[in-house]
This record gives C-alpha cells, sequence and structure tokens, in this order.
DNA sequence: TTTAGTTTGTTTAAGCAATAAACTAAACTG
DNA sequence: CAGTTTAGTTTATTGCTTAAACAAACTAAA
C-alpha cells in the first residue's frame, strides 16, 4: 500500500517538474485525484524539502490559489564523468541549476587508483561549496565511457579506460556517505535532456554521443532503455558500407562509428590538404604535422574555409545515415546529438536532416526533430547530476523529512490522559 | 485505489500463466502479497472463470497444497490475419491451444469491402465452433501488414494492401459485438512468441517477419514498443550496403529488405539458373518460365541441391548482418526469426547466426538467442489471439464474474435478522 | 495410536491510503 | 453586502492489504 503513495508521490514531483509551478487544485485535476489526497501528498513533499509554496496566483476568480514548486533549494547534487582525458565534476543545485564546476585534464587511462582520488579531491571542493550555501548533499552521479551494471554499480568494462569490473559504487558511497548512481555517459546524457535539456517533453527519444566513438542512450516510454545486460545502444557498431574493409576497434569491419566519429573528420581533411587543396586550415595549423583539432576545424568552417566546410558536410552525411535507420527502427519523437562533435553542431547537424530526409520513411521521420543537445560537451556530467533527480522522483521516500521534532510539553500540570 | 488490485489480480495471472500451476501459498511467496490477500484475489478471478482449482499436491509434508492454473475453458478467442492474398483465421482457448483453423486464399489488394465481408463469414463459422464448445468468446484479434493505429482500431495505411485509413476496430466491434484488439502483423506475431511461443521467458527480445519485406516487433521491458507515433520496427529499411543502388519500393536504395527477403531469395536462384548453373530445381519447374516457389527451394534443398543451398546461405548471411546490427543496438535476450522466410528457417537460421557471431559485439552477443518462429508462417495470426490474451492478463476486471446469483431464500421461517 | 510438527488456507481485526462531501477561506461581482 | 466562484481543509467512509490467530490436513516419530 505503501506504494502506491510513492507513485503519487512521484506524479506530483514530475508534475511540478514539467509544468510547475502549479496549484494544489490544478494537480488534482492532472493527476486525477482527490484535492485532499493532493493536500496530504504535498505535506508529505513540503516536509522533505522537495516542494515549496511559491506565490499566489489571484488571476483567476474565486479564491487566489498558492502556487507551488520544486524547491531549488532543497539539496545539492554532485555529477562526475570520468573521461579518458579528463575528469569533469559539477554542482547542481536540485533544480538542475549548475552551481559550481570543475574539469581537470587527466589521463585515466590504465590509472584508475590514481583517478580515483583525484576524483575523490574535486568531489572535496565540490561538498565544500555546498556546505557553504548551507544545503545538504541529495547524491552524487557518475557518468562512465563503458558499459555500467547499474544495479550493482559496477563498471564492468571500458575498452578506452581500461578499466575492468571496478565497484565505482561501492568505492564512491564508502567516501561520501551518500547514494550513487552510476551509468554510462549516454544514458546519462540522456537524462540530462529528459530532465533539464532539450528532450524534457519527449517520452521516446535518442541521444547520440558522437566523439571518439559513436554511441547511444535510448530513452524509450519515459525510461532509459538498457537491455537484457545493460548493454543496449551500442548504435556505433552497426555495420554500414560494407565494401569498405576499414577495420574497427571492434575487431569487425564496416562500423558506423569510423564513418562519422572525430578521427573520421580529421582524416576527411587530411586527404584533402593530402591532395593539394587550398584552405586555410594550412595556416592555422604550425606545422604539416601538428595535430588538428575540432576548434581549427570549426574556426575555418566559420570563416567559410570549403575544405572544412565539405569535410563537415561529409561527416554530418554519414552521421545521418545512421541516424536516418534509428528513426526508421524507433520511431522517436527526438535525436539529440551531443558528444565532443557537438562542438561542430551546427555544421553537422543540417547534413544529418538532409541526410534524414532523404533517407528514412517520410511517415515516420515527419515526426522526429534533430536537435543538438542542449549541454554540449558537458551533456553527460550533467547527466550524471541528473541521474540522482530522476532517483529522487521514482522514489521520494528516499529523502527524508526535514520536520524539527520539538518534545512535546504538557503544560507542567498533572493531569493524566 | 481499484487500480492497485486490478495489477495483482493481473500479477496471479501472469504467473499462472508463466509458472503455474501453482497454489496460493506459493503465488503468495512469488508475489510477496499476504496469503489472505492471494485468497481473495483468487477467489475474484475463479468467479470471473479465468482460474480453475487444478489438483492437489500432496508430495510435501503439511497440508497438500491446491494447486490453481488458468481455465482452458475460460473462453474462445478469434484471430484473423489478413495478408495481401490469404485470410487466416483461427479460434484458440484462453490458454493458447488451436481449436480450429481456416485460411483461404484471396487477393485483398484494393479489395476493402470484398475482403472484409469475406472475414465476417470466415469468423462467423468459427463463431460457431465456439458455440459447439459452450464456450463464450472473450474477444478479437486482429493483425494486419501496415501501420497500425492501435489505441484508435485504425489501419493507418498498408502499403501491400493499398488501404488507408480503415476504423477495422469499429467495423469488427460492431459486428462481432466483442473487444476488437488490432495491431500489425510483426507486433501481433511478437505477442503470440510471449504467450505462447519461443520467447516466453524473454524480457526484451526481437521479432523479425521476413516475407514479402522484412518488418520487426519490438518486445522491450515486457511490452510491445511502439515508437512515438506506433510506427517503430520499420527494420527492413534501414540503409545497409548503400552503394548498391537497388532501388526499394520505400523509393529509397540500399534498404536491408531487399537483401533478406523472399524475392532476393529467388533473384540468387535465378541469377544461377541464368549464368548456367547445374541444379535439381531446373528438373522441378516445369518450364523456364514458371514461378518459383519457396517450397521448390527448401524442397531441392532438403536433396543437397549446391545452387539452392548457397542461395539460402547467402540470403540467411544477409539477413544475418542486419540481426548483428539490431543486437548491438538492443542487448536483446532473443531474435525470433518468423514470416513466410521461416519456411526455409533450418537453412536460414544458421548463416544468420554465423554472420553475427562474427559481426556484432562479443559482449553482447554471447547473452542473444536466435529462434526459429514457434509458429512458423502461422505466428501472427496466433499472435492476433494473444493481443486479446495479454489485454485480459492487463486488465482482468473486462471479464465479467459468471456467478449464478440464487435469490437467498430466508428459510421460510418468520424470524427477523 | 498418540503426540508433535509442518504447511495450507481462512477468518478476524486493524491499518493505511484515497475519496466524497461538507465546510472554511478568500477572492470577485453587481 | 449578498451571491458567486474557486482553493484548500476537515471529517467520515470506503476499499484494499496485512498481521495474527486459527482451523484443516497432512507427515514423522515415539
Amino acid at each position: 500500500m505503501k506504494q502506491i503513495r510513492e507513485i503519487n508521490l512521484s506524479s506530483v514531483l514530475v508534475n511540478l517538474h514539467q509544468n510547475g509551478p502549479l496549484s494544489r487544485a490544478q494537480l488534482a485535476a492532472i493527476t486525477d485525484l482527490n484535492k485532499s489526497t493532493i493536500s496530504s501528498l504535498v505535506e508529505d513533499l513540503i516536509d522533505r524539502d522537495l516542494v515549496v509554496e511559491y506565490g499566489i496566483d489571484a488571476s483567476g476568480i474565486g479564491r487566489p490559489a498558492t502556487l507551488l514548486n520544486l524547491n531549488p533549494r532543497a539539496g545539492s547534487i554532485i555529477g562526475v564523468e570520468i573521461g579518458v582525458d579528463f575528469i569533469s565534476v559539477i554542482l547542481t543545485s536540485f533544480t538542475g541549476q549548475i552551481l559550481w564546476q570543475h574539469c581537470d585534464d587527466f589521463d585515466s587511462k590504465y590509472r584508475q587508483v590514481e583517478t580515483i582520488s583525484r576524483v575523490f579531491q574535486i568531489i572535496d571542493e565540490a561538498c565544500e561549496v555546498a556546505q557553504e550555501r548551507g544545503e545538504r548533499l541529495l547524491g552524487m552521479g557518475l557518468a562512465l565511457p563503458g558499459m555500467v551494471n547499474v544495479e550493482e554499480g559496477i563498471l564492468a568494462f571500458s575498452p578506452n579506460l581500461q578499466w575492468s569490473d571496478v565497484t565505482l559504487g561501492e568505492i564512491f558511497t564508502k567516501y561520501t556517505g551518500l547514494p550513487v548512481f552510476i551509468d554510462n555517459d549516454a544514458n546519462a546524457a540522456a537524462m540530462g535532456e529528459h530532465l533539464f535539456g532539450v528532450a524534457r517533453q519527449a517520452k521516446h527519444f535518442l541521444f547520440i554521443i558522437d566523439g571518439v566513438g559513436v554511441g547511444g542512450g535510448l530513452f524509450l516510454n519515459g525510461d532509459l532503455y538498457r537491455g537484457a545486460n545493460g548493454l543496449a545502444g551500442e548504435i556505433g557498431h552497426t555495420s554500414m558500407y560494407v565494401e569498405q574493409a576499414s577495420p574497427c576497434r571492434c575487431g569487425n569491419n564496416g562500423c558506423w562509428e569510423n564513418l562519422a566519429n572525430q578521427s573520421s573528420l580529421y582524416e576527411r581533411i587530411r586527404r584533402r590538404l593530402e591532395v593539394g587543396r587550398t584552405s586555410s586550415i594550412r595556416g592555422i595549423l604550425a606545422n604539416r604535422n601538428s595535430p588538428l583539432t575540432l576548434s581549427i576545424i570549426t574556426q575555418a568552417a566559420k570563416a567559410g574555409d570549403y575544405e572544412a566546410l565539405e569535410a563537415l558536410r561529409e561527416t554530418g552525411s554519414a552521421l545521418g545515415m545512421g541516424v536516418a535507420n534509428l528513426i526508421n527502427i524507433f520511431n522517436p519523437e527526438m535525436v539529440v546529438i551531443g558528444g565532443s562533435m557537438s562542438a561542430a553542431s551546427e555544421f553537422i547537424i543540417p547534413s544529418v536532416q538532409m541526410i534524414v530526409e532523404k533517407r528514412s520513411l517520410a511517415n515516420i521521420r515527419k515526426h522526429t526533430q534533430i536537435l543538438g543537445s542542449a549541454f554540449g560537451t558537458d551533456a553527460s556530467v550533467v547527466g550524471a547530476a541528473a541521474l540522482v533527480v530522476q532517483a529522487i522522483y521514482l522514489n521520494p521516500y528516499s529523502v527524508n523529512p526535514v520536520h524539527e521534532f520539538l518534545p512535546i510539553s504538557n503544560g507542567g500540570g498533572n493531569g493524566v490522559k
């Protein structure tokens, strides 16, 4: 019976998140629950500091409504992303505002212990900021580039980090004393877009993380879809153009990600320069062998450089080919594109859209929007924090009431009740 | 509050379906509900004739348990599949036994009115059979080759039938007076495999229907996934081998289904015969221009004909390429292959398995089984009936109690209570 | 044959959560 | 200022689950 109340508490929170501020009367109308039930649920949520009375709406006829909203000061959340060559930590409010942010260049590959203790240090800084604000900490989320066992909080395997079977959930719970939620970077990013980004209204959408590889966070029926073993979303290793025998790091050939990831863009530029095309990129590069970067390419593209624009267009087309397939398979409301390549999304997304227009079924694609991530390269770390918020939405009882229980005085009298 | 009871009733039904027969005590242990609650729920289901006491298990120590099971005589269900050139109707029991079956060759293309009235005739026959058995009819399911609006019971568009916007739900509800459930053929077939076929234990699996085209029924998180507009599962029109400019009926080129469907097999055979290969198929064909059929090809293959075996192997490989991609995307427990091509599944599935072994990620595929449909070419019509069963499982209150309300005699006495 | 122990399933009283209806509160309207 | 409208609370009721006691039907063992 307690479950039903938790579902209703959850429903109130989610409605305030999506449509807040709302009055109790409006909540009763939306949720189809009784006014008195809503009053009781709201009281409970206010006791837990998750909801606050927000103001008064006297615009209509009749008694003015007391507006309710999620409490922006309900508590702070730590979001962490461990990448191959960086550690990113943020502190957010319960309502998703970024309060503090720190990104460290750090080569995590093969360096498990050092990485974790560096994360500990940065988390300590975040905790101090939270303490200064005088807010409790609600939890910590962790986004990782690899296959994660979400229930047990274990990083099963990360090819990029070369870590395997790390009980990160336990490690960080022990260190912080907080509830810790772990997921892979694409899933975390999808959750971030769902709660705080461009996919707030979408029940079904795909987050595509395009960087070193191409990964996917599948958000279906209002929740992350993880598959039978939590391994769903390996969209980068679907075979296309199989005739091209370009081998993939997965051991296969013809994988989509090799045509659409960051190195494929570099490769396209390099080939163009090699055959002697004129391009402003030559000027920007210090010498023939300096490494290409995404910012150099976008800088050139913004200045109208033909070779940069063409290489970006080709990469976007390759990405679009796979996106078109996914649209046919999933009939999503939205495809959100993020990852390090999203720094160039203004050039890539139009090409994606063009190919999707051409290659996916008209009946299906007409319902689908293609958008860039709201958080760009921060999508996963924001998503890590979002994992905590989602957990609270689904399980409001996990947050304790902050009520002060004053001792009940019986007035010093001699009566017996 | 009534919802919670319906969920619990549902849970009892599903547990009996999956693990029955079970005693009340076992149900209490599995569902984590109280013994008395289970007693009350079971009483309700027995009143509705959905569950019966089945026998006694005196094997253990202590009081013997009364076993419960789903009632095979709870009522009959009509399943209907309308294909391009056939109408198939079955009558099943509540527990999925096929009681009666009728398949009609009928060219439904462009002939909406004639088709529907022919279906009416066959349904009438099915109703008679049900009446002879003295059982109520619980509902009717309808599987269609096209895009279906499930909620409203409308066939939005069928390219194969060339029907659009047909309110079949309303039409058949009016005619039969029964609850009618409509879905596309792949989704229906997936539901059939889930309830009565090879996917009974799977929470996540894909049904691939390989025939004229290649379609998919996506069963995720224990239910059909339909996407934002009910159009999910168009896996046949994902682009692969884009260089091959073979145009598809969808207007695109490089679609997977053209490499893996039935005509692709015929085409492979034809090409082999054209270049003068020796094959027993020549002898089976009446003359050079007689049409190829699947049974001719499988017959030849069974006799060891090299050309037939090779063409089947190639077709299976092409199918496997797409299946490998889907496994990477969905991490399903199972991929079930059906459709008219499943008549050749003994030759095709091994090739699919071989390619999947080669082209999907080892970590993911090791959890995935690839199997042929339990019902072969009947998968969709069995699935149509399964739609009704699933609806009852989810909504047991939709089935009325069959209790006989005898007038309460007060014994003729003069006492007043 | 008696006694103890085990398991099944029902009965009874109690508790929790949602609800309907009555009521209070606070505005506007004319 | 009486009447109307909408917001939210209070109170009594209903519906569902549960805990605990109990009855029923068996096995095990002295």
